[in-house]
RNA sequence: GGGCGCGUAGCUCAGCGGUAGAGCACCACGUUGACAUCGUGGGGGUCACAGGUUCGAUCCCUGUCGCGCCCACCA
């Protein structure tokens, strides 16, 4: 006997076991591949090794198990394939700190026994995730776990890497990249973070205080607030003419440049000037001296230099932004790199600053610029300033030498494969902006100077003469060939961006570069299941990567959904304190009701927003589906193994049946179609409003009644029902599902497989139009009775009598099968028929009868006429609305057919309706 | 600066060219043997605003306002 609570704590731990040992979630088994069954993959997006489950893990990971589990009851050979990714900058960055925290330096540990500290926290901790990822009920195939950095995905990053390189879409190459002075090193443009500041520091050369006074530049002042923000001010610094004595007082004598990081001037080369820059135009060829330092730089002519912007002049720093990299490769301007990869100011700049850390030299330029009356003012000016997304530093555009991709070469039959339609978004609008993206592309930075990762598979000579080869012995003997000696090699002691190898993520996993049968069985996979804000990051690679290596797209569908936030909408986040953790939700509410709240939240091209009100609304909903199944099992609905439904002859189970193929298809157009949300809004509503609410109600009479034939079909039809919604509820919420699927098996036939396994439910066209338009009566009757009921304040206690009258035979013979049903819903005494309502009449209209409650002493008869009116009155404004379409010659030659004509229909049902009701009027009134 | 999205009940959100919906919250009544994690009934919406298209607009178009996001720029 079932209790009459879901315990989800004590039941999800022994489910998932049994799942896992009975290998429910393996792919290919022999009975479904034999069978030729198609296959279904998914490859899971790798969560960070190290990381722990949060809201965005559990809504991604939700929506692919809902696909998985679907699919694989519809009979498929599922693969969904899971592991995790070794994510350097984050991993790296986490055994760093814990390092520090024991007061130990990673430096001084050195590369390999740091690593070894990494693999020994990944062997500690690794398995987190995964474990998270069981409880909320992932049915990935566990025994094909994968990480990026176990020994088959490194040899396919390997591969690809030398191959990419022997293709020439992988070199070196020096040029600016996104340099992060406190993790020292580069990142791609991606990991850049822009954010807004905004400064307070304001001073005008020779602006004047109340008194009359010129106000002096205060060095101290600035470095204060320069102390707290570093950033959010324009500068603007005076550039004398060469060969002209500077006059502070003669602006011919001078060049403005505006600048937001003014330590940067130590590395100018060149100022410019749009070539028809009518007001300083004539300047472009000649010479500037610049300050604090002892060198004159050209003042050259490009069209980066607007005019209507700032001065019209800026300075040029190639070496140091990425924009005055390009006019300098233009002008031919030198490069002068003045940092250090701390960010200090390293020997290229003047003796002064050599050795300041950047924004210190910041302070001190100024300040110096200053004392020469060079500086001309200093604004707020709120601006974006590039920050590392891990980790926090601002982003210092730096000139090293990278690896890089050729990513526009790969980005061409990426953009071709979904403009062709081999792949789709869903929703499609995300399609945009990868075409964007790809279209736009810049070289991609894929060398990191970490320890963490894929060491980059390049030996260099004596000499730097790069050998890239799959390893040393391979380069050695490459080296030796071009030397035509024994040489020493050292390798490239930098790592991998991670995307690199998550790129490969969708034919790594499957054995390639091997030629694995599960490569040629589940590739290409079917879908893929990501959130819009990896795009850039992980998809767009993976179609670069997985088009040139496999020569076929990594995914059909790439189904991309929202972010996670807080009830409030704002993205949860450990500073505000608002992050929810999906496994507290799980103790409390269980998995399902997690699952069903973020299946139920989401909608396409949409954010979930979170609340905990909804997931506690769900608990109740697998609470109220166990007690449909404990109703069922205290009256004995078994299934009857030969059970035919096709067969039914109660009107209640036809009717019942047609819904649940009504619900079947609901759910299974949902699910096919992406929309979770409509999916499990059908089995929700069909679990408690049409199934809970009213056919466990009917059945109940049936149930309790003497004809033993009508008794053992309902109870067989219960049962099927019951285990119909165990099957598409599954996907949704597999824990209680299995669980009741399992218990009600204790008294029926034995279950041939695991609901995991069972077939999903099928529509063999069981409507039945006449069942329908009866129970659609009886709970229009009932609904009515009980809605009168309770605006007359009838006692529940008092039963009352319902007399029928105008009635068709039709109505009379439903009347006549439904009145125990009509009685017991309703609470009535006696329900019998009559010519005309008596007087002290509650009445009501349904279809072409009259029902009359007789109701003399509880009634208010004012009352009840009052609500007669109103009811009316709604009627007749609908009447009214009618009519004007109607008296609309131009809707009558216009709007199609049916639509008219259901106007007409309903105008003739509204005129009858208040026929009726003026008539129970009159006779309310006749006898007040 | 470019692009995208959103604005519908108190809250969170569906929907959509022709009858405006759900969950939660709220109000009233109720423990009748599946379920109070429940049942029954009820209140609550000029569908942001202004134009336009249409026989008809919450829905399509344009604009305005408000909010959010992405990209670019950030002298």
């Amino acid at each position: 006997m079932l209790e009459n609570r879901y315990q989800p704590g004590a039941i999800e731990a022994r489910i998932y076991a049994q799942w896992e040992e009975s290998g429910a979630f393996r792919a290919g088994p022999p009975e479904r591949t034999k069978a030729g069954a198609p296959t279904y993959c998914v490859v899971i997006p790798p969560p960070n090794v190290t990381g722990s489950l949060h809201m965005g893990h559990a809504l991604n990971n939700t929506l692919q198990d809902v696909l998985c589990r679907f699919e694989r009851m519809r009979g498929k050979d599922v693969l969904w394939q899971p592991g995790t990714d070794h994510a350097g900058i984050a991993t790296q960055l986490v055994v760093t700190r814990q390092l520090s925290d024991r007061q130990i330096n990673y430096k001084d540990l050195g590369r390999e026994k740091f690593l070894e500290t990494v693999w020994e926290w990944k062997a500690k901790s690794g398995g987190t995730i995964v474990n998270q990822l069981k409880r909320l009920g992932c049915s990935c195939d566990w025994s094909r776990e994968r990480f990026t950095m176990d020994d088959g995905l490194s040899k396919a990053v390997l591969k690809v890497f030398v191959d990419l390189y022997a293709q020439g879409l992988i070199y070196k190459d020096k040029r600016l990249g996104n340099w992060d002075p406190e993790f020292q090193s580069v990142v791609s443009d991606l990991e850049v973070e822009p954010r807004d500041h905004t400064g307070t520091f304001k001073w005008k050369r020779g602006e004047a205080d109340k008194e009359g006074n010129p106000v002096a530049f205060d060095p101290a002042r600035l470095a204060k607030v320069l102390d707290k923000d570093p950033s959010g001010h324009m500068y603007y610094l005076r550039y004398p003419l060469a060969g002209v004595a500077y006059d502070a007082d003669d602006p011919a004598t001078y060049l403005v440049v505006g600048t937001t990081r003014p330590e940067t001037m130590l590395g100018d080369t060149g100022v410019a000037i749009h070539p028809e820059n009518e007001r300083i135009g004539h300047l472009i060829g000649k010479r500037v001296a610049l300050p604090l330092c002892d060198r004159e730089i050209l003042v050259v002519g490009d069209t980066y230099a607007d005019p209507e912007k700032g001065t019209g002049a800026v300075k040029i720093t190639p070496a140091h932004d990425f924009n005055d990299w390009e006019v300098g490769k233009r002008a031919g301007l030198d490069v002068i790199n003045i940092l250090d990869a701390r960010g200090h100011l390293n020997e290229n700049a003047p003796e002064a600053y050599r050795g300041l850390a950047r924004f210190e030299a910041r302070k001190q330029v100024v300040s110096d610029l200053a004392a020469l009356d060079l500086l001309e003012k200093i604004e707020p000016h709120t601006h974006a300033v590039p920050h590392a997304q891990r980790g926090d530093a601002i982003i210092e555009p730096w000139l090293t030498d990278q690896w890089y991709v050729d990513a526009a070469t790969l980005a061409k039959p990426a953009l071709d494969a979904v403009r062709a339609g081999k792949t789709r978004f869903v929703p499609e609008k995300y399609a945009a902006d990868y075409f964007r993206w790809l279209e736009n592309i810049q070289p991609w930075c894929i060398s990191r100077q970490l320890w963490w990762g894929h060491q980059i598979p390049a030996w260099y000579g004596p000499d730097g003469k790069v050998f890239v080869a799959h390893d040393e012995a391979e380069a050695s003997a490459a080296a030796n060939k071009t030397y035509g000696k024994s040489v020493p090699l050292t390798r490239d002691p930098d790592v991998l961006d991670t995307w690199f190898s998550s790129g490969l993520w969708p034919f790594s996993t499957l054995g390639w570069p091997d030629k694995t049968p599960e490569l040629a069985r589940y590739y290409p996979t079917s879908t893929l299941v990501t959130g819009f804000d990896i795009i850039f990051f992980w998809v767009a690679r993976m179609m670069m990567q997985g088009l040139h290596f496999t020569g076929d797209v990594p995914f059909r569908d790439v189904y991309i959904h929202g972010l996670v936030r807080d009830e409030k909408g704002r993205k949860m986040s450990k500073s505000i304190g608002n992050v929810i953790d999906p496994l507290d939700l799980i103790d409390q509410y269980g998995a399902d009701a997690l699952r069903f709240t973020l299946t139920a939240l989401t909608t396409q091209g949409r954010d979930v927003k979170l609340t905990a009100s909804r997931v506690e609304g769900y608990r109740n909903f697998a609470t109220k589906l166990w007690n449909a199944a404990r109703f069922a099992e205290m009256n004995e609905c078994v299934r009857v193994g030969d059970f035919d439904p096709a067969q039914a002859t109660e009107t209640i189970n036809r009717w019942i049946l047609g819904e649940t193929e009504r619900a079947t298809r609901a759910v299974t157009e949902g699910l096919e179609a992406y929309k979770f949300n409509e999916a499990s809004g059908a089995i929700y509503r069909f679990v408690w409003n049409v199934f809970c609410d009213w056919y466990l109600e009917l059945a109940k009479p049936i149930l309790t009644g003497d004809s033993e034939a009508a008794k053992a079909e309902t109870r067989a039809t219960t049962a099927f029902v019951i285990d119909e919604i165990l099957k598409l509820l599954h996907p949704f919420m597999p824990f209680v599902t299995e669980e009741l699927w399992q218990r009600l098996a204790e008294h029926g036939p034995r279950r041939e497989t695991s609901l995991v396994l069972a077939p999903w439910p099928t529509h063999a066209g069981r409507q039945d139009a006449a069942a329908d338009a009866e129970i659609g009566w009886l709970v229009r009757l009932v609904t009515e009775v009980r809605s009168v009921r309770a605006e007359m304040n009838v006692p529940v206690a008092s039963k009352i009598t319902l007399i029928l009258t105008g009635a068709s035979a039709e109505t009379r013979a439903r009347a006549e099968r439904h009145e125990d049903t009509i009685k017991r819903l309703a609470r009535l005494e006696t329900l019998m028929h009559a010519d005309t309502p008596p007087e002290g009449s509650a009445q009501f209209v349904i279809d072409e009868a009259t029902v009359a409650l007789p109701l003399a002493g509880i009634i208010d008869i004012a009352a009840e006429v009052a609500r007669l009116k109103r009811e009316q009155q709604k009627l007749q404004g609908e009447i009214r609305k009618i009519d004007d379409k109607l008296a609309n010659a131009q809707f009558l030659a216009r709007a199609p057919e049916e639509v008219v004509e259901e106007q007409r229909e309903r105008r003739v049902d509204f005129v009858a309706t208040v026929e009726r009701l003026s008539a129970a009027l009159a006779r309310i009134s006749a006898s007040g």
